[in-house]
DNA sequence: CAGGGTAAGTGTATCCATGACATAAACCTA
DNA sequence: TAGGTTTATGTCATGGATACACTTACCCTG
């Protein structure tokens, strides 16, 4: 019982991650997609992910897998595990199961290109995606929800964005992930009472009336991840 | 790519379950534990818990070894995937990966002995377990957070409860759960005003003044599992 | 059968967060 | 300098949460 042993109808459970990586794209809630080139599914696009090595943490997969499959060489900002697909032919290739995460990726880091495995990687707006391979199309969809669900604390939205933004930017992110329109005053208000942004000096030339730009206060306290 | 062909590096990774099982017990809320009688940390409690069949659904696997390790017949009211944990070295036999779920049983069922593998089975206070086997401390510690979240939903609370109930019953699990005392008429106010509760013939004759019967409302939209 | 013990049941006032809503201020450009 | 465009701001009404103390109903015992 010192080494591996396992009961033998266990042996051949595949173990993979899935990344569903968002960012914001003009102004939209963008998800990063790869298109497969061999295997099943050849052709169709698909959240980037893989199998998990023997060593590895799973968040480590992920972020690998992310990289390798992307080129996406930012760190992300946010990442966080979500759910476990394991549904039995949920993978024509046999037993797979499927450690999903969520991660958020800062404004601007648009540029992939395919990697090891795959012919393409590019941004989808992230409610509006293509077909899907496996059931990646449901793996979406929840961490879309998660997405939201984290927006709440409210930290998580700052992620998108660079280190200083107006607050009409701010709001922007909270109403592409939200899919639907705020009010500006309500906004304010209650982003402002938490306390978690400063502000610094003026900018934001662009047309009418400038903007304030802020930056996120130093963290107080660090939301559970 | 017909069959199963994994990296090979991925190839010794075992997946499998452990249930953090709950039920109210004496007004206290308790955790079904189980013995361990062989393998790594013989003679420590654990969470009920083993490997997925290669068919098998992961939420069916973890009813499985509930069942086999602990003789509890009765079907959860609830069950839930909550985390996965996969750290290497969480498990001295190798590389094992665990889905993690989060069990409601119904009131009263505490009738449990050891089965397959194991030497006892036992309900032990969820707040204040026996030192456990492996990172079953911390699984256990993200289940009790978890439960106390979906708490809010306020319908898992009447799953440990008989079919009828009386409100200070239900007071009592909510009060179990959070581990602190909450203000009666304030509670009455908050679950009466969600309309899940309908009153029934008067009942409940003990000490002091007889309490009113409830019990829950048909069931007007299903809560996501 | 009356009084004491015990637990169930009830209402009000305050505070805070949220949502609806319209106008003024600052800058740019033509 | 006038018009366009975007940022910025305050009030009122509403609903939900919290704090808090006394009355009612039943049982048991003397």
């Amino acid at each position: 019982m010192d080494t591996l042993t396992l009961p033998p109808r266990a042996a051949h459970v595949g173990l993979a991650v899935d990344v569903a990586a968002f960012a914001m794209h003009e102004g939209t809630l963008h998800v990063l997609l790869v298109q497969r080139s061999s295997g099943p599914h050849a052709e169709v696009w698909a959240l980037p992910g893989g199998f998990v090595g023997e060593r590895e943490q799973l968040h480590e997969a992920a972020l690998r897998e992310l990289r390798e499959e992307t080129s996406v060489t930012l760190e992300p900002r946010h990442l966080e595990q979500f759910y476990t697909f394991g549904a039995p032919g949920r993978d024509p290739r046999g037993r797979i199961v499927s450690v999903a995460h969520m991660a958020v990726l800062p404004y601007g880091t648009v540029e992939v290109h395919g990697g090891r495995g795959v012919q393409d990687a590019k941004w989808f707006p992230a409610h509006t995606p293509p077909p899907l391979a496996f059931d990646h199309q449901e793996i979406l969809s929840r961490a879309l929800k998660r997405l939201q669900v984290r927006l709440e604390y409210a930290q998580l939205a700052l992620e998108f964005l660079p280190e200083t933004f107006t607050l009409p930017e701010l709001q922007e992110v909270h109403e592409a992930i939200l899919a639907r329109k705020l009010d500006k005053r309500n906004f304010r208000k209650r982003l402002l009472a938490q306390g978690l942004l400063i502000a610094s000096g003026e900018r934001r030339s662009g047309v009418g009336r400038p903007a304030q730009l802020y930056r996120r206060v130093k963290s107080l306290r660090r939301p559970q991840l």
